[in-house]
DNA sequence: CGTATTTATTTGGCAGCCCAAACTTTTTTC
DNA sequence: GAAAAAAGTTTGGGCTGCCAAATAAATACG
């Protein structure tokens, strides 16, 4: 991905610092063994090998931080399992835990073309006027099996082209969202 | 799953069992280690070990077939791996291999609920009229960088309402995918 | 300050998976 | 039908990652 290849495990460890950060500022293995569900000797281990890849700043009992390039990787992880948590969740409408636990999965699976093009699927629905909120709403009436046959299209679609801003401003693509 | 808990590997494995019974009738260890890029010693355990969940025939030096649960279990991974590299290919417009490289990792990230829901979303682009062969060529040319700004989506989509059909036939629905 | 508590590390053991190489069984081929 | 080739198995070793328990360091607090 960025030049170094991590185990899923250690891909995990190194998202959860970053979280710890963030709300920590530094990273404790007690912290971390909780987050992962693990034991803390388990974490040890892991500190170690991160550390040996230039990912962490870690010393036998000492806080942990990301290394800069640890940052960026873990940065980029972090990105993936985002935009595929929004995409879960805005495209294919699971519900948000659901969501979650899935995206903690895929996020190791997809490269990043793959995530790319769900940015770029979800900026292409923002950008063209045929799926805006209506057609949004239907794909959740669709699959509950509401309405198996449309009744009226046509009048649904010219709705919307009536309604169609000159250009969707941001305000309103966000509300899709 | 299938009730049935799997390591990402043996999935692998009754995976690629499944096509080849599929394609020689038949697996043999010196298949699925050439497909599976393994040693032949490396097979043997994993048999013994799906053996022993009573997923596969097998007994030393024999031919491996699945039995009546392996193959359940087998096709339920399959239809996962299907899906998902549709998914990819048609939804995210990936090319082939890349589809297939993903499809091959995320099959064992995602769970029936975020793949039912796939289908679901391929079900309703098919179904509404909104999101016609225009809307999916669209997504190509957005991707792209062309038109950024969209210069005429009202005849766009005027376009797409008179041509479309009282009820899309399957053959028609077919043909955009 | 010094002990008690918390936090972290080390050690040994186990499981999953892999390889390399030795060995056994099966299949070919002459 | 026996020797050669191919296919399959076994053994030993390595790596990752986990736990459990013993040990060590750091922190808290009376």
């Amino acid at each position: 991905m960025t030049g170094i290849d991590l185990s899923e495990n250690l891909e995990d460890y190194l998202e959860t610092i970053l979280e710890l950060e963030k709300t920590h500022k530094v990273a404790r293995v007690k912290d971390i063994a909780e987050m992962r569900g693990v034991l803390r000797g388990s974490v040890t281990g892991a500190l170690k090998s991160l550390a040996g890849k230039g990912l962490i700043n870690y010393e036998p009992y000492s806080f942990i931080t990301l290394t800069k390039k640890g940052a960026a990787v873990a940065g980029e992880i972090n990105r993936r399992h985002k935009v595929i948590k929004n995409f879960l969740i805005h495209v294919l409408q699971l519900d948000p835990d659901r969501a979650e636990d899935n995206a903690c999965r895929m996020e190791h699976a997809m490269d990043r073309a793959a995530v790319d093009r769900m940015v770029a699927f979800i900026d292409y629905i923002e950008f063209c006027p045929r799926t805006d909120t209506n057609w949004v709403k239907g794909f959740a009436s669709h699959r509950h099996g509401i309405e198996k046959k449309q009744p009226d299209c046509k009048g649904c679609m010219d709705k919307s082209i009536e309604n169609q801003p000159e250009t969707k401003d941001d305000a309103l693509v966000k509300s899709r969202f």
